[in-house]
DNA sequence: ATCATTATTTTGATTAATCAAAATAATGAT
DNA sequence: ATCATTATTTTGATTAATCAAAATAATGAT
C-alpha cells in the first residue's frame, strides 16, 4: 500500500504539526528525516496526489484525515513493537526505537492485533508514551514534569519527554524507571536542581534538565 | 546492507541451487521470483559486484561463500518468525509464510538471536523444516515421506514437503500435525493410497499425492 | 553444417527516491 | 518601495528496480 519512505514522510508531518498550529514547511521535514528540501518537496506532491497530505506549494502541509489515520496506525505498530521488544525480548528502553523503525513498516493489521493481544492490550509504551489502540484513540493521563511538582508529594513516574539514549541510559544508572514512586524532599534554588526521595529510603539529586523531561503523576 | 530485493534474490538462488547440480538459470529465477529475465540478468550484475553470487553470462548463477551464509540467515530469519508467528501469536502453519517473508528483512543480529532464546532455540519450525543455527548450521533428521513407510512400523510425521496453504489446510482438517503418530494399516494398489491408524483408534484414508508430501521419523 | 527453437542479454524506457545547484517567491528591515 | 535574507521549488541528474521488445548466443534435430 505504502512504501516505508511514505510512511516515514507522514510519521514527520504528524511529528511537526503535533506541536505547532501551522502548517509543517518543507525544511522542518527535511530537518526531521534528515534529508534535503528538495526530497521533502518532490515526496509531499506525490503523497497529495495520494490524499495522505494536503499540500499548497510554499504555505507548508497538513495530514488529511486518511493520512491522520496511517500515522496514529504507524504510531500504534511502533509502540507496540518496542513493548515486544521491551517485555518479551529484554531489550532496554534505550534500544527498542531504532529497531521498532522498521518493525512498524510491516503491513498487516492482523499481526499487530494479534501482537497487541499477546502483550496484554498494553496502555503505554515502555517510555510511558500511549499505543493508540485499533481505532487510532490514545489514553489520556494527568501528568506534569518532576520539575513541577510540589515539595513533599509522592508521585510515580510515568513517562519522559525526550527520548535520546543516552537520557535514558542515564536514568536506568540512576534507578528512575517507569513506575518508581519519587517525592521532591528539597529544591536548590540556584541551579533548581532536586533531592528525591525513592524507596528503601534512597536519596537522589537530579538536575533541573531532568527533572524537566522526567513525567510523574500524583 | 542489502535490500529486500537483492535479499529475495539470495534466496531465490539458494531455492534452485539446492535441489540441482547446475548453476541457477535466469529463467529460472525469474520464476521463482516472478519476474522477467530481464530484470534478472540485471540483478544478478549488482549482486556478482556486490561478491554475493558467482555469475558468467549465459552459464547462470551460483552463491558466492558470503552470500550462502546470507541465505542461511535468512532461512533462519524466515523460520524464527514462522515459529514465533505460529507459538506466540497463534497464526496457522499455512498464515505465518507470508508475514515471514516481511519480517526476515528485518536487519538486526541481536534482534534475531534474542527472538531465537525467547523461543527457546527451537530446532525446527512450524513445517519440520529445521532452523539454521546463528553459525548457520541445520539439524537433520532422518525422515522419510509417508508414502516409503512400510506398513505396520508407528512413525510420527515431523514435516512437510509441500507448503501450499491449501494443503497445510488439508491437513488440519485431517488432524494430520506435527508430532501426530501414524501407522500404515493397509496400502490399495489401484491408486496407492492409505489407511493410517492415529491415536486414540482414529483412521484416515489418504490419496499417495499426500503421502508423498507428509515426512515421517520411525 | 544448417536452421529453428529456446535461453539469455541488451537496449531503451519507466517509476520511486534522492540530491546539488539554480531559480523563484516570501519576509522583514530599512 | 527596495533589497537582502530565508524558505521553497524547479531543473537536471543519479541509483535501484523494473519491464517490453529487439538482438544475440546456445542447443538440439536433421
Amino acid at each position: 500500500m505504502h512504501s516505508p519512505a511514505e510512511e516515514n514522510y507522514i510519521k514527520a508531518v504528524y511529528k511537526i504539526t503535533a506541536q505547532q498550529a501551522e502548517p509543517a514547511g518543507t525544511n522542518a521535514l527535511a530537518e526531521v528525516l534528515q534529508t534535503t528540501a528538495a526530497s521533502v518537496t518532490d515526496m509531499l506532491k506525490r503523497l497529495s496526489a495520494k490524499g495522505l497530505v494536503v499540500y499548497t506549494a510554499r504555505q507548508g502541509c497538513t495530514l488529511s484525515d486518511t493520512g491522520h489515520r496511517l500515522a496514529l496506525q504507524l504510531l500504534r505498530k511502533h509502540r507496540l513493537w518496542e513493548t515486544f521488544l521491551f517485555e518479551k525480548l529484554d531489550f532496554s528502553w534505550d534500544e527498542v526505537h531504532e529497531l521498532a523503525e522498521q518493525l512498524e513498516h510491516i503491513q498487516s493489521d492482523e499481526l499487530i492485533n494479534r501482537l497487541d493481544a499477546f502483550l496484554g492490550c498494553p496502555q503505554f509504551d515502555p517510555h510511558g508514551d500511549p499505543i493508540p489502540d485499533a481505532d487510532g484513540r490514545l489514553a489520556s493521563r494527568h501528568q506534569l514534569p518532576l520539575a513541577s511538582l510540589p515539595l513533599c508529594e509522592p508521585a510515580v513516574i510515568v513517562g519522559v519527554g525526550m527520548h535520546d539514549p543516552a537520557f535514558l541510559q542515564y536514568l536506568d544508572y540512576m534507578g528512575l524507571r517507569l513506575g518508581t514512586r519519587v517525592e521532591v524532599l528539597e529544591c536548590f534554588s540556584y541551579d533548581l536542581s532536586l533531592r528525591l526521595a525513592l524507596p528503601q529510603g534512597e536519596e537522589r539529586v537530579v538536575s533541573h534538565k531532568v527533572a524537566q523531561h522526567l513525567l510523574v503523576s500524583g
